[in-house]
DNA sequence: ATCTCCTAACTTCGATTGAC
DNA sequence: GTCAATCGAAGTTAGGAGAT
């Protein structure tokens, strides 16, 4: 036999909702509903059948928590047969599940009863909750311990680094300042020997004579 | 009594994608 | 281009609980 499926539209209509309401059911309820190859939901009369199940109950009043407990003790004990699952079965069992699920939550004095009992917050439940806040807030106050340490480190760093630098550059300009030094006296003393030479050179012939070649005179004759 | 806060259950919006 | 679908996120509403 040939399984028929609906679009989110066409089983919106079925089931006398709005398209969004189905969405956020397979949200709430966790139900698995098939995509097709473009990635769109599809539903099949089960389906239907479930939320129209799930739309009466809510018109009793129960909460999507409670119908969603009682979903998955029916899909448990039922799901073989999905296909043969008929109104009447799915509604039995549903209300079964639902009235164990009252009984299990409102007997205890752990628990949070509200209205008629279906409104239920168990302190385990709670416990959890506390446990994964606390879990964050000491996350978050070794991230921000973490942060703090790097920006610590990274300070540490980079002052030294600008230390290391300063001194580097400081070494590296005495070096220069040193090279050129030499470099200037050594142009120094090749500009006062060339002096020397120009100045002997410019002395006329009969001068060199008397005074010889370093200009200094000399004894007449002699 | 009323104000504030919280939660559940939608509802709306905007961006994106694919079919016709 | 229009329509119909997706998703995630943000907004809205109603009702309950606690504080003042």
């Amino acid at each position: 036999m040939d399984e028929v499926h609906y679009l989110i539209s066409d089983a919106s209509k079925k089931v006398d909702v709005e398209a969004h309401v189905l969405r956020y059911w397979e949200e709430e309820l966790e139900l698995d509903i098939p995509r097709n190859e473009m990635g769109h939901r599809y539903y099949t009369d089960l389906h239907i059948r479930l939320f129209k199940q799930v739309k009466n109950l809510k018109e009793k009043g129960y909460q999507l928590k409670a119908i969603k407990h009682a979903l998955n003790q029916v899909l448990k004990k039922d799901g073989k047969a999905q296909g043969e699952l008929s109104d009447e079965i799915l509604e039995r069992d549903m209300n079964a599940a639902l009235k164990e699920f009252k009984e299990e939550n409102s007997g205890t004095s752990l628990s949070t009863v509200k209205g008629d009992g279906v409104s239920v917050v168990a302190m385990e439940e709670k416990m959890e909750q506390f446990q994964q806040i606390m879990n964050l807030i000491i996350g978050r106050a070794l991230e921000v311990n973490n942060e703090k340490l790097s920006q610590d480190i990274s300070c540490l760093v980079n002052e030294k680094m600008g230390k290391e630098l300063e001194f580097l550059f400081q070494a590296s300009d005495q070096k220069e300042e040193e090279r050129f030094r030499q470099l200037d006296e050594t142009l120094r003393s090749c500009q006062k020997g060339g002096q020397a030479e120009a100045a002997a050179a410019k002395v006329p012939f009969f001068k060199r004579r008397r005074f010889g070649r370093s200009g200094k005179k000399l004894r007449d004759g002699k």
